[in-house]
DNA sequence: CTTATAAATGTTATATTATTACATAGTGTT
DNA sequence: AACACTATGTAATAATATAACATTTATAAG
């Protein structure tokens, strides 16, 4: 089993900001947002995110430079991520398909090269905004 | 068919940097070696890489902010990219697997979406690395 | 409980990556 | 020539991220 991590309240305070975004939050955005309660300079937050990104608890939308709270409930380890992004509102929705994942996760290259991480981004059209 | 793209001065100086280098490189270090040749300023090498991605000559690598060109012969629009990274010494390698762009490329998420584009990135070690 | 160690914090400065705004020049039609 | 379109040049600045160093807090070992 995996240890529970307690946040620290630097990072208790980041990953509340982040979780109740409907929408992914960018690293400024988020300075901006906590300078009233006492986080003033870029280093901590970006320490706060690297922690949680580290065990799992947000996600970095790497086209974006964005964060996401993860959506799979109790996900630990960000090794194995998908996601849809909409290109016209930039919607980010976090894809939790057990094929996906199996298919990926056993992919070998020509080599025979298992990989013990992914990320993966999908671009389209979210349902909205193709009407 | 595709119409073949001419490449502008800028887009062609650009592009021979980046097709000449065995790693990825970032926009600030092929400034940095442009310069010789009347390339002064950021905008304009981050203007040809704009176009470049955009007739899939080269891509970026989202996690490294770097760019790399395009392996798959005649690649001409970069809206399926899978690529291999070295965690380690930070080697990467395009992955061009039939099987894999299949099953991405008719992908569909829960709600039956379809995506008109993805970008995969697997993390691991390298041959080399890992003895 | 105290000492040692690791993890987190606070702060300033700076590095790196990318875009805005505006003026000019070339290219290809009609 | 007149038009639209693409590319270029240049300066300034915005946005994203890290280095370096001092201090504090949490955790574990004796």
């Amino acid at each position: 089993m995996h240890k529970e991590h307690t946040l620290t309240k630097n990072q208790q305070i980041i990953f509340d900001i982040i979780d109740k975004s409907p929408e992914p939050l960018k690293a400024y955005s988020i300075l901006f947002n906590v300078q009233k309660k006492g986080i003033k300079a870029p280093l901590q937050v970006y320490r706060a995110l690297d922690k949680l990104v580290e065990i799992g608890k947000i996600h970095k939308i790497e086209s974006r430079n964005a964060f996401i709270a993860c959506q799979n409930s109790s996900c630990q380890v960000a090794k194995a991520t998908a996601f849809s992004i909409c290109e016209m509102c930039e919607k980010v929705t976090e894809i939790s398909s057990t094929g996906l994942s199996k298919y990926l996760t056993n992919f070998k290259d020509k080599e025979g090269m298992k990989y013990s991480k992914y990320n993966l981004e999908f671009f389209g059209l979210c349902k909205k905004c193709r009407t």
